[in-house]
DNA sequence: TCATAAAACATACAGTCTGCATGTATTGGC
DNA sequence: GCCAATACATGCAGACTGTATGTTTTATGA
């Protein structure tokens, strides 16, 4: 029975022992903050040692990094699956964004992507995570409501940036207490309002 | 000439030395954000010695929840010289969403205020010490559009946050490289989308 | 299949940092 | 001018990060 452990491949071997990092990060750095988890806490917590997170990571930054990445694939995930293509283009804008602030919902998720992501690994590897993941989600479906006539030719990176920022900051408040419902009429307004300017 | 400061009262020294912290540490927190900066640097900058550091402020939060709260004051002021009461209330709204980009383009500001800050106080102290200045202004400004018709009457609370968000991006953004004037047409076409959403 | 190389880890250590406890000097009040 | 209080300085304990070095497990080729 300890067959799984005592014979595996190498890959097998990483894969396993980082995974079990990158649970272990995800979990603390969650509960307590980026700053305040400390990496004995974190090898104590994935049952390995120090020794083995420095040889998969080439510092603690690299560890958020890494669990980062994998955060915003799981939210562009679950955009994707709740507006497919088939919506049309304004349709598409307001569902993804309902599935973004439903997506941030589950716990953790600001702080990882829009507290400590931000502060500690910069904006611009931020943007660089995010461009692979859930703003480019964000950033097609504007450019199809552009060509489709749906909204305003406006420059595109500008409009992407701050629309993600207002669904960030939504997601921040309705998380920090804040009505959800407030804060999803607040967005409506402002799509509808783009979306009647280009008539 | 020793004068000054071998004959001091305590508030001239005790105003003195904080002053002195205030600046060390704005400075440094800026140059390598707060994480990098350790408290022997801030109190070799600033002159005296880690023992007055921690008379001073409780700890190392404190000390950047004050130089934060100083910055927002500081942004705060330069919003409203620029954006007078007798402006009409869209007009105070664009002028003052302009002297919001001007201030925060001073550098490290983006840093204390939009990610340091943020993250290392949470989002909570950070809402509190924005309400007292710069975003006091804003929805005292969205207010008043509100009453006067030319907004149409969304929640406030949401309604400030959001618009912060997207100027606090648009920030960010220019501050990284990104267009200027892309960013700003794009917060006066989500602006006037929803000016004209009031008719 | 055996020896050697190369991963994948484990352990030990050096340097640094934070917060506190304790000590000293300067100022305030009577 | 003396005592208290405030302002600051110094020294110390505990903890943490990153690295260097040691050990074990897997891969490889003859």
């Amino acid at each position: 029975m300890q067959e799984n452990r005592s014979r595996r491949s190498n890959d097998q071997r990483s894969e396993a022992t980082r995974a079990s990092l990158l649970k272990a990060a995800r979990k603390l750095f969650v509960e307590k903050s980026y700053a305040e988890t400390a990496t004995p806490e974190i090898v104590a917590e994935a049952g390995v040692t120090r020794g083995a997170l420095y040889h998969h990571f080439v510092d603690k930054r690299a560890l958020l990094a890494a669990v980062v990445e994998r955060e915003s694939q799981s939210v562009a995930g679950e955009i994707e699956r709740a507006a497919p293509e088939s919506l049309s283009p304004r349709d598409a804008l307001v569902t993804g964004g309902e599935a973004f602030l439903d997506a941030m919902n589950s716990p953790g998720r600001t702080r990882l992507l829009l507290l400590d992501g931000p502060s500690v690994l910069g904006r611009s590897i931020m943007d660089d995570i995010e461009t692979r993941h859930a703003n480019r989600t964000l950033k097609d479906g504007l450019a199809t409501a552009i060509e489709a006539g749906v909204l305003p030719p406006l420059p595109l990176e500008a409009l992407t940036a701050q629309l993600a920022a207002m669904y960030d900051r939504a997601a921040l408040a309705i998380e920090a207490g804040g009505s959800a419902d407030d804060h999803r009429a607040v967005l409506k307004a402002i799509i509808d309002g783009l979306v009647s300017r280009s008539c």
